[in-house]
RNA sequence: GGCGGGUUGGCGGAGAGGUUACGCAGCGGAUUGCAAAUCCGUGAAGACCGGUUCGAUUCCGGUACCCGCCUCCA
């Protein structure tokens, strides 16, 4: 079997991937602040880390992989909205609401990743479960004199670590002559960060040995996959934007803790999404969600085929035109695979598609080879690699459902056939010509010759539009 | 100021030191009542300037432009 290589943000460079336990494969992605919905870039970490996630499963085995996610459940919007629902006369209580809200936002988030055709990790914590963890945790930096409490707070002494911001290639010097940091009158340097702070009276706290308070954003990841995934693990993947200083802190918090671990092994990081070559942003007026896309009618593996056009290392780029295109190629492909039959799906991937995907999830590549599988016509093979990366899954179930379209097209079919054939008698196309279009109107290929007729739906078939030519 | 990513044919987007990427669009043809779909064929590139090399779009150096991070934004 071909092995993984995958790009190491740590080394700076391509390895290849060997797991520390094969029985047991385990990653870790930064999942999402559950304040609101999942904005478009949020999704490409979720997209790409899948295509890896089942890619692990594909060579050690679904039962040998554990991917867990986060859910960032403290956080002062989600806080924000509840005060605001409170204020509006919600009931129950502000705790109540807010985790109402959490429990909201993290239902949208599984609505719109499924959509999208990412599957659930084996765990997604929440923060607000591992609030314990975190606390030992911290007593523990502090008991090793790699943090300490100040007026509530527990600060993080990031001169105590050596390596601090090695995985972006900064050092504590260069940063702070950057001088964009905050500057708290109980900080021993300026960028030493929050690991514990406390909560005002009417917000969320929990007990802990330095009063009542909250922890701060990074120990969550840091005792969250300890916990789930041990000292040391294969992956940690998220966006390039966490690299600093969330992942820079939560190597030294991990690293420090656990001194004698190697914490995560491999470091991944997607490039970041723009939108019609902007960044998106909401006052360049296109910071849209995914669900927004999904409510216009993009098919969520029309997001997913474009996201996966571009490789995730690159920065990608949402256009209406490449989600035209890829809705395009994903209806032809449907339509060369659909005559697969559950039972004769190949359990064994092509190497070509297999191999790029080996290739540091070259998916760029995987999908001009599954292009030219279809160009060979093999529906067998084109089926299974689609499946690979997350394609095609419920294709047959969509096509058991459209048995009742499929019914009211023929009866369309037989009637436009015997048009046809008096107008090709007649030589007059009109009334032909004035049905095709309705069809063509209605998103239906019409398709003619010698033998005669026959009627597909297109990408963009609409059978109400039928309906209408009664 | 520091750190990092990008620049490939009309558009999207890969690999590889020398040989066709691939897709979309275009063009020519087959097919068609006309189309669509399909099939066959085909032109077109690598920001700029140097260097290494028999040979670079691919390696090295520099320049320009775009983007991100250094502000709990994936």
């Amino acid at each position: 079997m071909t092995d993984i290589r995958l790009y190491n943000t740590k080394t700076r460079t391509k390895e290849t991937f060997a797991p520390i336990d094969p029985k047991n494969v385990r990653m870790y992605v930064c999942g999402p602040t559950v304040y609101d919905r999942a904005h478009l870039g949020n999704a490409r970490p979720v997209i790409v880390f899948d295509v890896l996630y089942r890619l692990l499963r594909h060579v050690y085995g679904a039962g040998h992989v554990t991917y867990v996610r986060n859910f960032t459940d403290v956080d002062d919007r989600i806080n924000e909205t509840a005060q605001n629902r409170k204020a509006a006369g919600a009931a129950g209580t502000l705790e109540e609401l807010i985790r109402e809200r959490s429990n909201e936002t993290i239902r949208w988030y599984h609505d719109d990743m499924d959509a999208l055709g990412a599957l659930r990790p084996d765990h997604e914590p929440r923060a607000t479960e591992f609030i314990p963890q975190m606390v030992a945790m911290i007593e523990g930096l502090i008991a090793s004199g790699h943090a300490y409490e100040k007026e509530g707070h527990v600060l993080f002494r990031v001169r105590s670590y050596a390596e601090y911001g090695k995985l972006s290639g900064r050092s504590i010097d260069d940063m702070i002559a950057g001088a964009r940091v905050e500057v708290a009158p109980f900080k021993e340097d300026p960028m030493d960060f929050v690991l514990w702070k406390p909560s005002d009276k009417d917000l969320p706290g929990w007990d802990s040995p330095w009063g009542r308070g909250r922890p701060g954003w990074h120990i969550e990841c840091s005792a969250m996959s300890h916990d789930l995934l041990g000292e040391s693990f294969d992956i940690h993947a998220g966006g390039i934007d966490l690299q600093f200083p969330h992942h820079a802190n939560e190597i030294a918090q991990s690293k420090c803790a656990h001194p004698k671990a190697e914490f995560a092994k491999v470091w991944m990081h997607n490039e970041m999404l723009q939108v019609e070559g902007k960044k998106m942003s909401k006052s360049l007026g296109n910071f849209f969600t995914v669900r927004d896309l999904l409510d216009k009618g993009v098919p969520g593996e029309v997001i997913r085929f474009v996201f996966l056009q571009t490789h995730y290392s690159k920065p990608m780029d949402w256009t209406e035109e490449k989600a035209r295109q890829a809705k395009e190629t994903l209806w032809k492909w449907r339509q060369q695979t659909s005559h697969v039959s559950v039972r004769k799906r190949p359990s064994v991937t092509p190497d070509s598609v297999y191999a790029a995907l080996c290739d540091d999830l070259n998916t760029s590549l995987a999908i001009s080879r599954l292009h030219q599988l279809s160009a060979q016509g093999d529906a067998d093979e084109l089926l299974a690699s689609l499946e690979l990366v997350g394609f095609g899954e419920d294709w047959q179930d969509d096509l058991r459902n459209d048995m009742a379209n499929m019914r009211v097209l023929l009866a369309h079919e037989a009637r436009f056939g015997e048009l046809r054939q008096h107008a090709l008698a007649s030589k007059d196309f009109s009334l032909v010509d004035q049905l095709k279009a309705r069809l063509l109107a209605a998103g239906v290929e019409v398709r003619m010759s010698k033998g005669g007729v026959e009627l597909v739906p297109g990408p963009d078939f609409d059978p109400a539009k039928l309906e209408a030519l009664k």
